[in-house]
RNA sequence: GGGCCCGUGGUCUAGGGGUUAUGACGUCGCUCUUACAAAGCGAAGAUCACCGGUUCAAUUCCGGUCGGGCCCA
């Protein structure tokens, strides 16, 4: 017994802040520990981090889901894996164009495009470099020197290729199909990026008139779409229309181009409720129309240009905005006596996510991934990946049952990976770049080694150099493709794939995909289309689906209402001093929050056992200081005690002569432990965290080190073993939540650090799960009775130190009358 | 408007046709006992969201309602 080696009195902010700048300072060491080896002889894991996109402040509850993956990451080399854990960003994207046009108050297309690329490049940049130094600050033990970027030339070179790959298998195709347009960005979108938000719009009945002169009423919100009626139509069962079913009806507008009437017909998705229960369908009003014209066959008319102005076909509307053109179309109708009433009514108008302008369905050639052939293989391959929460495959279930259509994946945007492909001057043959090799076609010739292939059987006609004369002046491709098409790479990038295939044979399928909900209809739908599309293979082995982070009442935290809480606050809350207060608006009314000490560590922990995983979590600084510091506290001060006794030179070895109480705690010691080593088996911290935290401040606190507290004051080198060999190793099982708290203390008392230990200890020695069994039998009436003699003194006003007469150790515990006895100063 | 998931003390959580409904944290009261008041002991706190149905028996199974979330129209 000396001294405590461990000198600090508690746990603070500036000693783990020390710590983790001393962590991250030695780049040897930290490579040492986190850098991913390829060659390495061990099982490979590898992560597929969800590369974040800097966008200025990272969403706590984002930091939140992102410690955990550092925790799946660190528990995986703790089981003895080799593990990649990639540090990407995702850098592509109409986001940082409009932070752009912003910050310069001008529209992208008034631009120079390389001028503009180069304007996102250096923003994004500086977003990057703050979002490098709170991964760090929360713990994250990445692989930073391998970072990779979505922008840069070797990612986007592997998308690209990717693209030829399943354009000369037809799995990519080019189609002129209904597309939706923000016409405002000036881009084609994708069915998951289009929201809905509820806007005041006009119902308008008009009258129209049938051959037979009876006067039919419909109702619409977009009467400019007229022009654009290829049919009108009323519900089957409706009898109050069935004398009209066949007949031609006349359009109540002036049109440029087209007949002056259509039919009427029927179709079962008319509403008969709806206004008058007559619908006029044009191209394109919304999804049901496209699904109308499809359905019956009718060749759509373009009423609506790239710009959002009315076309030919419009006849005197032509030239006018959508909007424009609405208002004229109601003065018109209104002077013909065609309108029969106009109401105001509630609606949800769908718009773009990005820009929040009204979208529009128009008709555009677009490139595509078909994916509504492969939804049956793809359940197949689902069914072969290890979901957590299992429940939460649904949220991919529901989506794949509701895809009706292909994915289009070209937009006409600039700071995106570009679309890899050049068209002949007679437009019958495209040229597509070698594999590996990143190419800018608005901007570019085609490099050495590309080929010739037919535009419409991808037939390899040859090389670009067979073809020097004939294909004329190549025109190169404007458009670039959806940001999900880059990201759902990230799993095949990250384990190699076209770079080093015997690392892609060895660590696809990939590790585990770790995400948010909100993102399964996109990044993992999409990357596990790429999957089963390239590799026909499940893209994973285990798939990580948490919950969002929310405000403390359980609200999701929004700048418009005021409840968001910054990550940084909370991380450095403590540091030089500092406390934190946030305010934070409430339901009813404004709440300030405060604490005085948080940190990485504390937020970890409060993160891996406050919630299972799954399901949304509220996010309450003082909560996260009040439930959780104080275990942090209590395992400081365990390992401060012990330190002050001498650390045996073996720990691995167990020792002769262990004394009843010490084989008692070996027993409740191995079962938490096996329960560790199998909950990070399975991916779940939760019961990690929480069978770690409970025995360390329960059971072996309050109880055991009780009872042998007198035995280790005495010099007893057994019980100082089976303390600091219980100690040591749950360091070594923790350090995946707590990594610096855990390295300090485990390096300090066993000059050894927990974060590098790749091995789950067992005890060795004379155990069974039999008599194993028999120790814990005692457990529960240990307690019992210590609790009681605890009540006893406590009742009798004496302290602890008090000897008491008259106590009966019960039968089951006679084992222990010797600890008993000196711990409660039995007489 | 539709689909899916969720709903157990203030918070998180275990359980699952018959239990005095598990545990942890928080709360309250009392105690500075040499690792720790960042502790110990004790107490309070849940009609298992609500309403029906099945059953001898429902918190558990079924249907509906409400609330939260995600998705879609």
């Amino acid at each position: 017994m000396g001294k405590p080696t461990i000198e600090e009195k508690r746990w603070s902010i500036d000693l783990e802040k020390r710590i983790q700048e001393e962590h991250y300072a030695d780049p040897e060491l930290y490579a040492k520990r986190y850098g991913f080896n390829p060659k390495s002889e061990k099982e490979i894991f590898v992560v597929d981090t969800p590369p974040p996109y800097p966008s200025g402040t990272w969403h706590i509850g984002a930091v939140a889901q992102y410690s955990m993956i550092d925790v799946i990451a660190r528990s995986q080399r703790l089981l003895g894996k080799e593990v990649y854990f990639p540090w990407g960003v995702d850098r592509n994207g109409i986001n940082i164009e409009f932070t752009v046009e912003k910050n310069t108050g001008r529209k992208m297309k008034t631009f120079d495009r390389a001028e503009f690329l180069e304007l996102c490049e250096s923003t994004i940049e500086e977003f990057t470099q703050a979002m490098r130094e709170t991964a760090a600050r929360v713990g994250l033990s990445c692989d930073f020197d391998r970072e990779y970027l979505t922008d840069s030339d070797e990612y986007r070179a592997v998308t690209q290729s990717i693209f030829v790959d399943l354009f000369r298998r037809g799995d990519i195709i080019e189609d002129l199909r209904p597309n939706i347009y923000d016409p405002v960005e000036g881009t084609s979108i994708a069915d998951a990026e289009v929201e809905r938000l509820q806007r005041r719009t006009k119902l308008i009945d008009v009258r129209w008139t049938a051959a037979d002169g009876s006067d039919v009423i419909i109702s619409t919100t977009r009467p400019e779409l007229i022009c654009a009626c290829g049919i009108v139509v009323v519900h089957p069962d409706d009898e109050r229309y069935t004398h009209l079913v066949g007949q031609q009806i006349q359009l109540p507008l002036d049109t440029s181009g087209r007949s002056k009437s259509v039919e009427i017909a029927t179709h079962h998705s008319v509403k008969s409720e709806f206004g008058s229960g007559v619908l006029m369908v044009c191209s394109f009003g919304d999804q049901n129309d496209v699904a109308v014209f499809r359905e019956l066959g009718i060749t759509p008319f373009q009423a609506i240009d790239l710009e959002g102005k009315m076309t030919e076909v419009a006849g005197p509307y032509a030239g006018l905005t959508v909007k424009e053109a609405r208002e004229r179309v109601i003065a018109d109708l209104e002077e013909a006596g065609r309108i029969h009433s106009i109401v105001e009514k509630e609606q949800e108008v769908p718009v773009s996510e990005r820009g929040k302008n009204p979208v529009e369905i128009i008709l555009l050639k677009e490139w595509y991934v078909r994916q509504t052939h492969i939804q049956g293989r793809m359940k197949e391959l689902i069914d072969e990946m290890e979901f957590h929460p299992p429940r939460n495959k649904q949220f991919l279930i529901d989506w794949m049952d509701n895809i009706s259509i292909d994915w289009p994946i070209s937009r006409r945007r600039w700071y995106h990976t570009e679309v890899p492909i050049w068209y002949s001057e007679d437009g019958t043959k495209v040229v597509t770049p070698p594999s590996g090799t990143y190419v800018q076609p608005w901007r570019q010739a085609p490099p050495e080694g590309s080929r010739v292939l037919d535009r419409e059987t991808r037939e390899d006609l040859g090389s670009i150099e067979d073809f020097s004369q004939e294909l004329g002046n190549l025109v190169g491709e404007e458009k670039v493709f959806d940001t999900w098409m880059d990201s759902s790479n990230s799993n095949l990038f990250v384990s190699g794939y076209l770079e080093d295939s015997e690392l892609f044979q060895r660590s696809f399928p990939t590790g585990i995909r770790p995400q948010g909900k909100e993102i399964v209809r996109t990044w993992l739908y999409y990357t596990l289309l790429k999957s089963a599309l390239l590799l026909d293979a499940p893209g994973f082995k285990h798939v990580w689906i948490d919950g969002l982070g929310m405000d403390p009442w359980g609200r999701k935290m929004s700048k418009s209402l005021g409840n968001g809480i910054d990550a940084d606050s909370v991380l450095e809350c403590g540091a030089g001093g500092r406390t934190g207060a946030w305010k934070v608006r409430g339901p009813d009314k404004v709440v300030n929050l405060r604490a005085n000490k948080i940190g990485s560590e504390c937020f970890r922990l409060w993160k891996a056992c406050d919630a299972q995983v799954g399901d949304d979590f509220h996010i309450n600084p003082e909560e996260i200081e009040k439930k959780y510091f104080g275990v942090l506290t209590k395992i400081f001060n365990i390992a401060r005690f012990a330190s002050q006794f001498e650390v045996p030179g073996d720990l691995d070895t167990t020792p002769d002569g262990l004394a009843p109480e010490d084989e008692w705690i070996l027993s409740e010691f191995r079962l938490m432990m096996d329960n560790v080593e199998k909950s990070w088996q399975d991916i779940d911290i939760y019961s990690a965290g929480q069978g770690l935290k409970n025995f360390s401040t329960g059971v072996l606190a309050s109880h055991w080190l009780e009872m042998v507290k007198s035995r280790l004051y005495d010099g007893d080198e057994v019980a100082a073993w089976t303390l600091h060999r219980m100690l040591r190793d749950i360091f070594d099982a923790f350090a995946p939540i707590c990594p610096f708290f855990s390295h300090h203390l485990s390096s300090t008392l066993y000059g050894r650090s927990a974060v590098e230990c790749d091995k789950f200890l067992k005890i060795t020695g004379a155990f069974d799960a039999e008599s194993d069994a028999q120790l814990r039998a005692m457990t529960e009436s240990l307690m019992e009775f210590n609790s009681n003699v605890w009540r006893l003194k406590k009742e009798a006003g004496t302290s602890l130190n008090t000897e008491i007469e008259g106590v009966q150790i019960p039968p089951e515990l006679v084992s222990l009358t010797n600890s008993l006895t000196r711990m409660h100063k039995l007489i």
